[in-house]
DNA sequence: GTGAAAGCGCTAACAA
DNA sequence: TTGTTAGCGCTTTCAC
């Protein structure tokens, strides 16, 4: 609160070290082409001061900002429900400040919070963004686009192939799914349904069409859509019980339908695994190994994709400018690999 | 990627709206004093050219960022298994958009990151910080201290009152308790045990305190340590059961732990809520709801949490140097009260 | 290899 | 009320 002493200038090192600005600059930022016995001054001097360098006043000159952005636009309340966001941002967090960028975190809720982002990512605070949880239809990317800002995105993108630059990352959500129903076939199951996440995000569309692939010929009635939270998965199981009394497995979209799905089978004395097996996906930690009996689920490694995504925006900056740009990897999909991860539920 | 045009300038503006560079900072930042006509030019001038203030040239003078720290200290997996980080980023995210602050986030593993930190606040780079999951003997409150940032802190500090103008925002985590203790008595249950979380926090503390406060002369034996982990849960739910078999409540430090001790009970053959009733604490959703039963806990707002937080912050920003500031509200410490949440487990 | 000097875009005295 | 001007602290040519 009390305004601190005003803090060490270059100005003030270099009259320490008995040299010029330009020379505590180059020291300071490491270029090269300074005699040893200055620089060693130099660095005593900014030891001695406690020299930090005015960020503000180095963008001001370098139009760089060392700042990234990472947007999550999430309306409902279901990131909440989910450690994805906190691993993610973990994962993001490690990349971004082993190579000395910060991360601001901008939370959108409704279209006011996206005007409010549009404004301040063409404001020019940041060096590029890192987008999750879109939905389809999301006009973020438009904004972005318009800001005219390097951009990763977490989650294959609904308008994949039709703009142009878009880099993301994403699991391999179809092998994960046809991994999981393979296992399930492998079991001697042959009844197998599927409870999907919301189809307006891609991953529900990816898992289902992972089903799809082993599944060829699947009874219509053994699809039925949820949204990824706990009570969808309870209603979808509902349906399925009722439609198919017959069925002997359930893959659901993730962990916590999973889950929601377990309960309406014990309520419905139906035994897992023996009756019907279950499988997940994501291996969510406190459900997953929570439920009863623990879930057999899909992994996928989600702080590896919070890393990948800063690692694929922090490259795309550093080539900005060079030849290399336009033929560079473009615009590329990161697919990370999942893993079946065997409890007790299948 | 393909570095845009150059963005318009003050200069640009003013150019455009035949004024002075001055008049048109003044009808930019809202200082009164233009006659509006002028005003009303240069806000055609802004429109038209899309202008959009440069934030670093404006730091550099005014010496504020209008951008706030956000640091979480977590060296461990819990904050991912814990909405809770969520829901209190949510609540500040809200709470600082509202008044054009950004949210920089810091997370922090090891004492290298603590380090960095320390270097990154003492860059001035945010005018003020907000900070989590203190454990005992945390490095953080010194180098916050000694970059002589404001600061809240999100639940109680463990050295509370030590030092002076420190803020925190915390749940009644003791008044919460003893609500949760009373209800078990109110259910006329009598040989009450209690999971603590890991003592190393105040949170873990403050129940225990307010369990002591109803228990006054409880069995030693019915005090067990956890961590916050489902694991912890089971162990001490164990534990318990051994000691005491005849207990007939348990009241649990968190909802996590709460389903880790109803699972032991399960396994043992004893029916909750009619042998053994059981209390959570944080109303964690996904968890509370899905345990089997469902489960009596201690509702915390978190969000609102987090919203006072960065509110408390910003007020303090705002009477930075104003004579209130010795006289006022000072080391304030504000307690968010609990609701007793009743399901089927108590 | 090193220093002098010209800005980067903005705000805030101070004059007018 | 408006304009002029002097920096904020740094990087970066360009001379030396």
């Amino acid at each position: 609160m009390t305004d601190t002493v005003p803090r060490p200038t270059l100005e003030a090192v270099a009259a320490r070290a008995g040299v010029s600005r330009a020379t505590v600059s180059r020291v300071v930022n490491g270029s090269d082409g300074v005699r040893e016995r200055l620089a060693e001054r130099v660095r005593r001097a900014v030891e001695e001061l406690g020299y930090v360098p005015n960020q503000a006043a180095r963008s001001l000159v370098t139009k760089r900002h060392d700042a990234i952005a990472v947007i999550v636009a999430e309306p409902e309340t279901r990131v909440f429900a989910d450690p994805f966001f906190a691993r993610q941002l973990r994962g993001i967090s490690k990349e971004l400040t082993a190579h000395d960028n910060q991360l601001v975190l901008l939370l959108t809720e409704d279209r006011d919070d996206h005007a409010r982002v549009g404004r301040y990512l063409a404001g020019g605070h940041v060096d590029g963004a890192l987008v999750f949880s879109l939905h389809i239809d999301d006009p973020l990317p438009e904004l972005i686009q318009r800001a005219g800002l390097p951009t990763v995105y977490g989650g294959r993108p609904d308008w994949n192939g039709g703009r142009r630059g878009v880099s993301y990352v994403d699991s391999d959500n179809r092998g994960g799914a046809r991994d999981a129903v393979r296992h399930l076939l492998g079991l001697g199951r042959d009844r197998i349904a599927h409870i999907t996440g919301a189809l307006d995000q891609t991953a529900a569309v990816d898992r289902l069409d992972g089903f799809r692939d082993v599944m060829t010929d699947a009874d219509p009635r053994l699809v039925v859509e949820g949204d990824f939270t706990p009570a969808s998965g309870e209603r979808a199981m509902r349906r399925l019980l009722d439609r198919c009394p017959g069925l002997d497995a359930v893959f659901a979209g993730n962990d916590l339908m999973a889950a929601g799905a377990l309960r309406v089978l014990r309520e419905h004395g139906r035994r897992v695994p023996d009756d019907v097996a279950v499988v997940g996906f994501d291996d969510m930690l406190p459900i997953a190994e929570q439920t009863e009996p623990p879930l057999t689920t899909v992994r996928q490694d989600i702080e590896e994709m919070g890393r990948l995504m800063a690692r694929l925006l922090l490259r795309d900056l550093d080539r900005t400018g060079t030849p290399e740009e336009a033929a560079g990897a473009g615009p590329d999909g990161l697919i990370l690999p999942t893993t079946l991860i065997r409890r007790s539920s299948a």
